[in-house]
DNA sequence: TTGTAGGCGTTATCAC
DNA sequence: GTGATAACGCCTACAA
């Protein structure tokens, strides 16, 4: 009896088919659909018979058969450079979140500044119905080919990119308020660190760091102090222009740079923020913790993220409307590193 | 002659079928597949005219069909619990790495502790060859589940599972380090917290401390505080533990936990470490930089990923070996936090 | 060297 | 209500 209900011993691959679950329950193949799908009406009997034949061989569709047939995946994919730091890592999970909540599986694609990119986004178009591509990971010629495919990508933290949409947190004036606030603490001569020329939002807030600079009558820096985005980035860079010529003002793109600047002035027996104001951008946990307390910009990762996948299920419903470009706002937080305070000195 | 190579403008959708590429190099689908897997020979002129198509076409192969007929989906799985502390995301970051390394995509599954987590693994499963388990995500009975339908499962930071490889990080020796380390400083009344009910790391780490302590002569907790392995738990439960009955010494699960007591007990008014000393595990970014510096144990959490994606590899490629059970070694790291140490204090 | 045809596992359209 | 059967897009013996 026992032998009966149970999976065939020899059948150890992948799993029962749609035809043995119908030969057991002698039904047609069609038949065994429709009580997986409920497409139609099948008799009492019938369905008893068939679920139980699906039960014993464990059976669960092929979901390659189930795509091949509907035509997509149920699938989306999300690139990012990299999940070493705080904040892709919370935007990949933002976007998880609503992506699962939605029913749709999730596929990441890390490029780490390989020089492949383009053929694994290429191959991950091949196996979403949709993605999501932060920052500078590849060329917008990339993004358009995959938008040629018929396949609707979101861009994150970049600018815009014809035929997608985008989602942003607000940048320049917020490197304006930022650049205000500094310069009211009476710094005059600053420095910002970051690489425009490789994240979008660096741009963005060395552009509004300077307009605020000039409006308040401060030399602006000639240019800002490319370097990588992590905290050795951060350090080594800081190590030589600290070493030449120090800045009152350090305003660097993220906070893992400035934690790294800020080691390294510690280090050179710089004091912060009596000899040199330094903030950040993110408002990861570290900034919370180190002393002195980070002054540095929140924005809402979680909710890049989020956006991004929301968008996406609107544009595979069936969306075709004009690409959407939304703009998350930022608040600046403001703790010890930046300079003085009269008050609350915490 | 343009409207000749360009794709066709009704051909809208998602892209060109190797029929279609056939068609237009007057070859049959054979002939396609040939010069697209260079399975066999073809003729020069044949495979010039069949690439001439596909360029024409931009053709893609579809991974739904390559995959049904090759029976396989050359894609990967990781489920994990959360992605939000830098815990978990330095694991997938790992094992993102090297899976992409052996040509594997990878799929996602953040549970967030969802009931509906086995249904989310099952339906997981079935569009991976192997997956990785971090952590106790889901209850062994959805494992063996999983490996019922012949597809490997490694699992990271988990006891062991009938029929699955794992990895670990060293766990209990750590913990006896850290506690003797304590014990050394004169500590004499401890408590724990984090939740060994539900994370198999923190067991371990519980079962060290408590040896080393007995080891010592010192008095041994009744049980460990249990409480969420974030900041906000952290916090919360020390304000209780702190208020009640202050002990001198607080080893914590993880960092996130550490640094959320050394909140609350600022927040009392205790100073750390002269009235209490706390220790977390991980040591992340924030640990290094929070004042005093958190002492605490670091473990490679890139590399239990990279390891979890190495092992899937080798089961995929055929290896039936028994399962293998690797322990990665861990690092104490002393900083400030758990004590004035005689020599340089930093 | 190249073509024919069957198979991979579903869904869905017709008839009955 | 149910059952054939044609897609879906590719791979691969087997023939020629």
């Amino acid at each position: 009896m026992k032998a009966l209900t149970d999976p065939a011993p020899g059948d150890t691959d992948g799993g029962a088919t749609i035809y043995q679950v119908a030969e057991r329950a002698d039904v047609s193949i069609a038949t065994v659909s429709r009580v997986l799908r409920g497409t139609a009406p099948v008799a009492a009997a019938t369905r008893a018979r068939v679920e139980a034949a699906m039960a014993a061989l464990r059976f669960t569709p092929s979901r390659l058969g189930v795509s091949l047939a509907e035509r997509h995946h149920a699938a989306n994919g999300i690139v990012f450079p990299d999940l070493s730091g705080p904040y892709f890592a919370e935007v990949v999970l933002g976007y998880e979140e609503v992506a699962a909540e939605v029913g749709r599986s999730v596929l990441i694609l890390s490029t780490h500044g390989r020089q492949a990119a383009r053929e694994m986004v290429l191959d991950l178009a091949a196996r979403v119905d949709g993605m999501v591509v932060l920052a500078r990971t590849v060329d917008d010629e990339v993004i358009a080919e995959v938008l040629g495919k018929n396949i609707p990508v979101v861009v994150v933290a970049r600018d815009r990119v014809r035929g997608a949409d985008s989602v942003n947190a607000e940048n320049e004036h917020s490197a304006e308020a930022l650049g205000a606030h500094l310069a009211a603490h009476g710094h005059r001569s600053f420095a910002f660190m970051g690489d425009p020329e490789i994240s979008a939002d660096a741009y963005h807030r060395w552009t509004g760091l300077t307009r605020a600079l000039r409006a308040h009558g401060v030399n602006v820096p000639q240019r800002p102090v490319a370097c990588p985005f992590d905290e050795d980035g951060g350090r080594e860079a800081a190590a030589v222009l600290l070493g030449t010529d120090p800045p009152d003002a350090l305003v660097c793109a993220n906070d893992e740079i400035a934690l790294g600047a800020i080691t390294a002035a510690e280090q050179m027996g710089i004091r912060i923020p009596d000899d040199l104001a330094v903030t950040g951008w993110d408002d990861v946990m570290a900034a919370r913790h180190s002393r002195p307390g980070l002054t540095t910009v929140r924005q809402p990762m979680r909710q890049l993220g989020a956006w991004a996948a929301r968008r996406l299920h609107e544009r595979l419903g069936g969306d075709t409307s004009a690409p959407r470009h939304e703009v998350l706002p930022t608040q600046l937080v403001v703790r010890a590193s930046c300079g003085h305070h009269n008050k609350e000195d915490r």
